[in-house]
DNA sequence: CCTGCGATATTCT
DNA sequence: GAATATCGCAGGC
């Protein structure tokens, strides 16, 4: 019979479970800094998370849980450490790491990250070819493209899913991480629920 | 450098 | 009908 091993977990290297089943906005302050990675058809890309943003359940009036479970925002219900990925005017999909208990409905969307493995993967799934590299990743919609983070994706797990998994990073002083009002909401618009890190403030303009 | 706007599909009112 | 957790391009400094 054959001797090939089964398709490697990666359990090793992945930020546990309880790293994920607190407060969005702890899981998304501390998720700066830590490795993105995706590997699809053979293909490795990663990039160090640079932005994220913080939604909770049903008492947050910008998040896609405020009304309850809904055939689009099942993921986010699930335990912590599962993603839920949706589809944004009509062309986009941003990427969301699930947080806190079940049924909390909470979680984290990545806005950007820095680009590190496969940038030659990145352009080519960009199609555009931005001047620099950092403009591959450094927004919601970007770095999906550029990371190759596909629908079929929404609900899995990230403590097993061979294609998408998070890895532990550098953990970044407080001094250098920025919280700010989340972007492109109406609704809760004041809350300081946003994280950049500093280093990330100045490549970025608009949006 | 900056600001404004159109694209385009699902979800909400 | 309106709104949307966005992006890239056009045009004016």
């Amino acid at each position: 019979m054959s001797s090939v091993p089964p398709i490697p977990t990666n359990i090793r290297g992945r930020l546990p479970r309880s790293f994920y089943t607190r407060d969005a906005r702890i899981v998304a302050r501390e998720l700066i800094g830590h490795i993105l990675i995706t590997e699809i058809d053979g293909v490795r890309t990663s990039g160090r998370i640079v932005e994220t943003e913080a939604y909770l359940g049903a008492e947050d009036h910008a998040s896609h849980a405020y009304r309850g479970p809904t055939n689009r925002n099942r993921p986010m219900f699930q335990a912590g450490g599962h993603v839920y990925i949706y589809f944004i005017y009509g062309m986009y999909y941003c990427f969301n790491v699930v947080t806190g208990t079940e049924d909390q409905g909470q979680a984290v969307l990545i806005r950007g990250v820095e680009p590190l493995e496969g940038i030659d993967a990145m352009r080519d799934r960009r199609g555009k070819t931005p001047r620099r590299d950092i403009d591959l990743t450094n927004g919601p919609g970007k770095l999906v493209m550029a990371l190759g983070i596909e629908a079929g994706m929404n609900g899995t797990d990230l403590m097993t899913d061979p294609r998408v998994r998070i890895k532990k990073g550098e953990m970044l002083a407080d001094d250098d991480v920025v919280a700010t009002p989340r972007i492109g909401i109406t609704k809760a618009a004041e809350l300081p629920w946003r994280w950049i890190a500093r280093s990330a403030l100045k490549p970025r303009r608009s949006t």
